[in-house]
RNA sequence: GCUCAUAUAGCUCAGUGGUAGAGCACUUGCUUGGUAAGUAAGAGGUCACCGGUUCAAGUCCGGUUAUGAGCUCCA
């Protein structure tokens, strides 16, 4: 009567069972000791609560908290389980919405009629250690969706209704529950069979989180955690953070004495010697770049009249993001509004039509460190990475539609090298396709799309497509790197726009003889000096390298005797253009040495009677924490050589 | 913009309604020393801003601004 299945294992080994085996059987045909350690199965590629019976031929694997999956497993127990009933227990009006897993850990986002502080999180902790002290054991029922909406209804949880609502399945709802606790959840599992599985866990933050990510909906209450196998991972995973933490941007950036912000000018940089010193060595460095690689340098306006930005389209478009200024009609035969610059690409335009282009002079590569302004809401600011004033790096290319590829591909391969001398090796790329919203026929996005993509992919970049994501006037590619707390910033960035040239009327003269629209290609590699500063300062922790760093070697005395000595070396330096430093102070060596160290100063110059005696200096090096000897000619050639800007 | 939190010396922070504090940094002595903190003294404050409660507010309450974490949005 009852039917014989075969189920595959991952190793290629198969196994005969009767139909209707759970997962739990499963594992313990394997071994007794995979049936105490597992916690959820996958059948066919489908993960599933190790209480679910099989009924076909299946590829089985059995998740323990080892893997990936059963860690990711446990997170979304403690989340969906733990967390949302200790909630319960102890705001018995919050209704529940969702808690799903993220890396390392996950949240829950709830309704609270209570304000909800960080200061709760240790009694919400202790909560959800009675919970799991319970060992409860974890059950579910399936239900038909009316079956599953009348029971969320019945316990007034309008969130967990409203998502069975809008779902499109119609069946198999599954509710979990925990013994006769009375809690009850919805979710799509799996779970732990129980609540012994439970790890280490530790609540982490707490913020506000609007339902289903709109702005427009109301703002839930949102919890963030962490969880692990183990006590011990659970705390290698903390102190991570606390080490990430240290190489904040911000941090540094006041050991450092780089730059400040101050409230009468919100997101805008006060930049410090040292700060601009790196950002000129930057610069200096991005412009050579460029030239090499065919661009022209160009400088436009900052204030411009709104009827360019009306033509443009970003008075209509971006005006809630721009900075508008007025002309006192005093001073004025009419008012004029203006506003500041939040984009170069208008300007630029504005270059490219002055005199009449031929097809021979595309494509047309315009660059610009183009200081633009954008009124950001208020509370994403985040020290350089998110400003509301910065300067891009910003380049528009003008060329045919056959030229993309071909364009794409060198960008790519200058932004690589860029890239790789500023000490990132790996970055992501994505690109972004069509918007629903969006201008010019679909025979031209194909056409677009398809010259991003080819091109990337005879680079043999990896990259991840974002449906539906690029910009309304073309699709684009993003490069992002990835800042010391693990946050992605988009830096580098390739769009495609046919609407631009349109706009503001762009031509050439064609072979034919007639006028044509020019593509224009929106560029930018650093994004803005700004953030790209931001992530470098996080991704060096500050120990720039030579090129960059704001002082490059410290002369510091071991005694007064040889002060003159060490200012004439202080000097040979400056007459070389090296960033040299002079430290005369009437400290001890290790004291020099500690201060100039924490300031990040890659090289210190030890100078005692030693040295002055021999003619020499005595190097340390930050990053070996090591000290050689040089002869004063071959200590400066030295410097020269290794702090020239990368070729 | 939204939620929650924070704002005290240059920096990091303590201060539970009754005379403003510490460590580091700074200044001045002493010390002239050899590879990550010598030593003593001194100076340094409109406790973010505006208002309220109170005999009395850094402390309690309300508002504003900025900052932090996250959400939404973005280089």
């Amino acid at each position: 009567m009852t039917k014989k299945i075969t189920i595959t294992l991952p190793d290629g080994s198969q196994k005969q069972a009767q139909a209707g085996i759970t997962g739990l059987e499963i594992a313990s045909m394997i071994g007794v000791g995979l049936a105490k350690a597992a916690i959820a199965f996958e059948v066919n590629g489908e993960q599933r609560d190790l209480s679910d019976a099989v009924s076909e031929d299946s590829s089985i694997s059995i998740f323990t908290i080892d893997s990936k999956e059963g860690l990711e497993i446990m997170r979304h127990t403690v989340a969906a389980q733990v967390l949302a009933r200790a909630i319960k227990n102890l705001y018995p009006n919050a209704k529940l919405a969702i808690g799903p897993t993220i890396d390392d850990g996950f949240y829950y986002d709830f309704l609270s009629d209570k304000t909800v502080s960080i200061d709760d999180l240790p009694k919400i902790e202790k909560e959800m250690e009675k919970i799991i002290a319970s060992n409860s054991i974890i059950n579910k029922t399936i239900h038909s969706k009316e079956e599953a909406m009348s029971a969320f209804a019945a316990i007034d949880e309008p969130y967990k209704v409203k998502i069975i609502e809008d779902s499109t399945q119609d069946s198999n709802f599954q509710i979990y529950n925990q013994g006769d606790t009375g809690f009850i959840d919805l979710c799509r599992g799996p779970h732990l069979p129980s609540l012994e599985k439970v790890g280490a866990f530790k609540l982490t933050k707490i913020s506000g989180a609007y339902w289903k990510g709109d702005s427009n909906n109301e703002m839930l209450t949102r919890i963030y955690g962490t969880a692990w196998k183990n006590e011990k991972e659970l705390n290698k995973y903390l102190a991570l953070l606390e080490e990430a933490g240290k190489r904040d941007h911000r941090k540094l950036a006041k050991e450092m004495d780089l730059f400040h912000f101050q409230e009468e000018a919100p997101g805008m940089v006060f930049w410090h010697p040292k700060g601009w010193s790196i950002y000129l060595a930057l610069q200096n460095y991005m412009r050579k770049k460029q030239a090499a690689n065919g661009y022209d340098e160009i400088n436009t306006p900052l204030v411009v009249d709104r009827k360019l930005w009306e033509a443009s389209g970003h008075w209509d478009k971006y005006r809630e993001n721009m900075f508008i200024t007025e002309i006192d009609e005093e001073h004025a035969n009419e008012k004029r509004v203006n506003a500041l610059k939040p984009m170069n690409c208008p300007c630029h335009v504005q270059v490219y039509n002055h005199g009449l282009k031929s097809y021979r002079d595309l494509p047309v590569r315009l660059a610009e460190f183009g200081s633009c302004h954008r009124y950001e809401a208020s509370g994403t600011m985040h020290g350089l990475m998110r400003v509301r004033g910065f300067t891009q790096d910003d380049g528009h290319i003008f060329c045919t539609e056959d030229q993309i590829e071909s364009e794409t591909a060198s960008f790519i391969s200058l932004l690589s090298t860029i890239y790789a001398d500023l000490g990132f090796n790996s970055f992501d790329i994505k690109l972004s396709t069509r918007p629903e919203v969006r201008v010019g026929s679909d025979e031209v996005w194909d056409k677009a799309e398809n010259a991003l993509k080819s091109a990337i992919t005879k680079l043999d970049l990896p990259y991840s497509i974002e449906e539906g994501g690029g910009a309304f006037y073309g699709p684009k590619l993003d490069f992002v790197l990835t800042d010391a707390i693990g946050r992605e910033w988009q830096c580098g960035t390739f769009q495609a726009d046919f609407n631009l040239p349109e706009r503001l009327d762009a031509e050439y003269v064609g072979e034919d003889g007639s006028k044509h629209r020019p593509v224009m290609m929106h560029r930018a590699i650093l994004g803005s000096f700004e953030r790209f500063l931001g992530v470098l300062i996080e991704n060096y922790s500050g120990k720039l390298p030579l090129w960059l760093a704001p002082t490059q070697i410290v002369f510091m005395t071991v005694t007064d005797e040889v002060a003159d000595y060490a200012s004439k070396l202080k000097g040979r330096c400056d007459a070389l253009n090296l960033r040299a430093e002079l430290d005369l102070r009437n400290e001890k060596i290790g004291y020099k040495i500690r201060e100039h160290s924490n300031a990040k100063v890659p090289l210190m110059a030890i100078i005692g009677k030693e040295e002055m005696g021999s003619n020499t200096v005595s190097i340390r090096n930050l990053s070996e924490n090591q000290t050689n000897n040089y002869s004063i000619e071959e200590a400066l050639t030295l410097l020269v050589d290794s702090s020239a800007l990368p070729s």
